[in-house]
DNA sequence: CGCCGCAGGCTTTTT
DNA sequence: GCCTGCGGCG
């Protein structure tokens, strides 16, 4: 039975109910985590539609990512009907890249332009850098990038930068200048390209910017903090005068500034917008009492916020755990010993999740979970349109499209081996270079052939007569025939169906894998109303859907991510590992308000994910890049009341807080000294005994040097004194 | 030209 | 500790 909207409405809150039946006008929903935000945001739609009489078709929802795009898409399609499908959602990069197929010409890009990765960006600018002789230490090329992306996020052009009189910017300013070149002439353009050429086409060709005014009378705006100053804009200029804005957002979780994202965002929207309406959802529908009123506490140390306080009805629950681990090995082995006795006490796997600030800090989790044969899954990681085979099987398939992809030309040129090396490849880019050509016309040209030796020129030809078989067979194949032609012909499944590689074999799965994807794939409307072929289409939505992770997502099992990925999303119980000071917060961040208040609300973040046991872990020694470390416990579980706080192996005071020790013989201290004792060497300074091993003569002793770092030493030969 | 071995580097991530 | 990228050697 379909429940009619005005039952929905009832069950809202009032502050939901308010921001969902808003009169006309721009409204600003300030969601705190768990206070109900994509429910508000489907309802909105679907009030728009059955009660202010306003067309799906004109209302544009935006999103970050596909996953948040296709679940507003289907909430509201299972509330309004049929009529949901006329709705325009998709994230910025969809909707740009959309807008920009219907306008290629307009927008100064060919009608077949691709969009290039991360990877394949980081490739052209390599090139780009060895070309202009630039690829010195003194600048990496993934320097360069982040310039380049961050410029573009900005809404800069090379010409608009300002040297500032620095060599190192200038240098930077023209790899970007030169960059955009390489681009420009290959027909392709980057993730942040797509966006800032969809706003300059509306800025400068007012007949499109118009059509999209008219057509769109509400945009909605999801984790609107996200925003960079690009976003920002295209969401302003397409507004326009007409259009009501719908944004919604959450400053305080606003963690992805370290790519462009602008907080300040929120507060400029009640400014450049006229008579914005705020709405604060501060009801929290998931947590516990203890938990909520933990993240209240964290996050409470952070200034400039715009103020929300969450509160919920649920009881306070269980006590926030902390464990203190003697190293990183003890912290796994407890996080996982609790999973299986939660798992016995009949929790599913999958209600459990272990956060961590950086993927490295997953492995030892891993193990502990597959000895103890506990299904787990990781996310982030390759994902499939990622991966280096199927890359290889697109970029012949981009070749196919666009024969001046000099990005997809130098990726497959060679790959499988046939003979081309970079000596002939190094002849063939300064031949195109001094023509101005792209690769695959500067290696049919004439003149190339006398530069090269014969062997290398026979290579070369194959190559191209590969590439136009390839394209000759195709025609009029469908999508998956195209996509196995290109594996086989290609030789790439031979490739590698003959490595002896232990990778080998799942390369050739995932390379049946994109001709069953090629199967399926079903080619969208819009994109064969823009005049989009099967191929591009496909291709388009390998690059900006680059597909999920490892495993299947119904698995029950448990689940480990970064806090940055877990945004958006709940677990019964939520571990958070490695909680170091250095680790979290990052040692990179420690110093800067900025950057330690954005870490502050990564910890809100992972925090506000847990809806009943939240257990907080950290390891007096880790191992980091196989270099031990001694960290304190991170400053963020200091700042958690203690009475919300239940400590599973209390620490001894000590004076300094990372010389607490436990574990060894507690009763009978390593000789004369005391754990977590200030202690003197001769040559290694002041340090704080951090361990004890052994016992009687051959008793060491781990002594944390504050300038020397941990030494290992004998107690009763080492000469150490007792400092006050 | 291609393979192998070593050195260096390394938050977070979507599109 | 693990992966990538580069350089040297076969």
């Amino acid at each position: 039975m379909r429940m009619t909207l005005a039952d929905a409405l009832m069950n809202l809150n009032p502050a939901q109910r308010e921001a969902v039946t808003a009169p006309p006008g721009h409204i600003l929903v300030l969601a705190g985590a768990g206070s109900g935000k994509t429910r508000v945001l489907v309802h909105r739609i679907a009030y728009l539609s059955e009660i202010e009489r306003v067309d799906p078709w004109r209302i544009l929802a935006v999103t970050f990512t596909n996953k948040a795009a296709s679940e507003m898409r289907s909430r509201a399609e299972s509330l309004l009907g049929g009529d949901g499908r006329s709705l325009w959602a998709g994230t910025f990069h969809g909707i740009c890249h959309r807008m920009l197929r219907q306008h290629a010409s307009h927008a100064g890009l060919p009608l077949n332009f691709q969009v290039l990765d991360q990877d394949d960006q980081l490739r052209v600018i390599k090139r780009v850098m060895k070309d202009l002789g630039l690829s010195d230490e003194e600048l990496s090329a993934r320097d360069v990038a982040f310039f380049i992306n961050a410029s573009k996020d900005e809404g800069k052009r090379p010409e608009t930068l300002d040297v500032e009189g620095q060599p190192r910017r200038r240098a930077l300013i023209d790899l970007y200048a030169a960059y955009e070149r390489q681009t420009r002439s290959s027909g392709v353009i980057d993730f942040a390209e797509i966006l800032l050429r969809a706003q300059e086409m509306l800025l400068t060709q007012p007949q499109i910017l118009a059509h999209y005014q008219r057509r769109f009378a509400h945009l909605l705006v999801d984790e609107f903090q996200d925003t960079n100053t690009v976003q920002y804009a295209f969401v302003r200029v397409l507004a326009g005068e007409q259009a009501q804005v719908f944004a919604v957002g959450d400053d305080d979780q606003s963690i992805y500034g370290w790519r462009g994202a602008k907080v300040e965002n929120v507060q400029s929207f009640t400014r450049d917008f006229p008579n914005v309406r705020t709405v604060r959802l501060e009801q929290n529908y998931r947590s516990t009492g203890n938990i909520l009123a933990a993240a209240n506490a964290v996050i409470a140390r952070n200034t400039d916020r715009l103020g929300k306080n969450l509160w919920t009805d649920d009881k306070a629950g269980a006590a926030i755990e902390i464990f203190a681990g003697y190293n990183e090995v003890d912290e796994a082995r407890f996080v996982v010993e609790r999973i299986k006795s939660s798992i016995e006490a009949d929790r599913r796997p999958s209600e459990s999740a272990v956060l961590y600030r950086s993927n490295a800090l997953s492995r030892l989790i891993e193990e502990n979970l597959i000895a103890r044969q506990i299904p787990y899954r990781v996310y982030g990681g390759l994902r499939f349109f990622e991966r280096a085979e199927i890359k290889d099987a697109l970029a012949y398939l981009r070749l196919l499209g666009n024969p001046n992809d000099d990005a997809a030309f130098e990726r497959v040129v060679n790959t499988p081996p046939r003979g081309i090396g970079e000596r002939t490849l190094e002849t063939l880019r300064k031949h195109a270079r001094s023509h101005g050509l792209p690769l695959s016309q500067a290696a049919s040209a004439q003149s190339l052939a006398a530069e090269l030796a014969g062997r290398a020129r026979n290579a070369l030809a194959a190559f191209l007569a590969l590439i136009e078989t390839l394209r000759a067979d195709s025609k009029g194949q469908d999508l998956s025939a195209v996509a196995l032609l290109a594996i086989t012909q290609s030789g790439l499944r031979e490739f590698y169906a003959s490595s002896a590689d232990a990778k080998s074999e799942s390369r050739m799965e995932n390379l049946d894998q994109l001709v069953s994807a090629a199967e399926s794939y079903i080619c969208p409307e819009e994109d064969s109303s823009a005049g989009m072929s099967d191929l591009d289409s496909f291709l388009a939505h390998a690059a900006l859907e680059a597909g999920d992770g490892e495993a299947e997502a119904w698995e029950d099992c448990v689940q480990l991510m970064t806090m940055h990925s877990a945004r958006g999303l709940e677990f019964p119980c939520v571990y958070i590992i490695g909680l170091e000071d250095g680790l979290f917060p990052s040692a990179r961040s420690i110093d800067e308000p900025g950057r330690l208040a954005e870490e502050r609300r990564l910890m809100y973040v992972g925090i506000t994910r847990a809806r009943q046991e939240l257990v907080l872990t950290h390891a007096e020694s880790r191992r980091i890049h196989g270099q031990e470390h001694f960290s304190p416990p991170s400053r963020f579980l200091s700042e958690i009341p203690t009475e919300l706080v239940r400590e599973i192996r209390p620490r001894l005071r000590v004076s300094k807080a990372f010389a607490a020790p436990h574990r060894m013989t507690l009763e009978e201290p390593a000789s004369r000294f005391k754990l977590g004792q200030r202690l003197a060497h001769p040559s290694f300074g002041v340090g704080v005994l951090v361990s004890a091993m052994g016992a009687g003569e051959r008793t060491q002793l781990l002594i944390n040097f504050e300038k020397s770092g941990p030494k290992l030493l004998m107690a009763n030969v080492a000469k150490l004194e007792e400092v006050a």
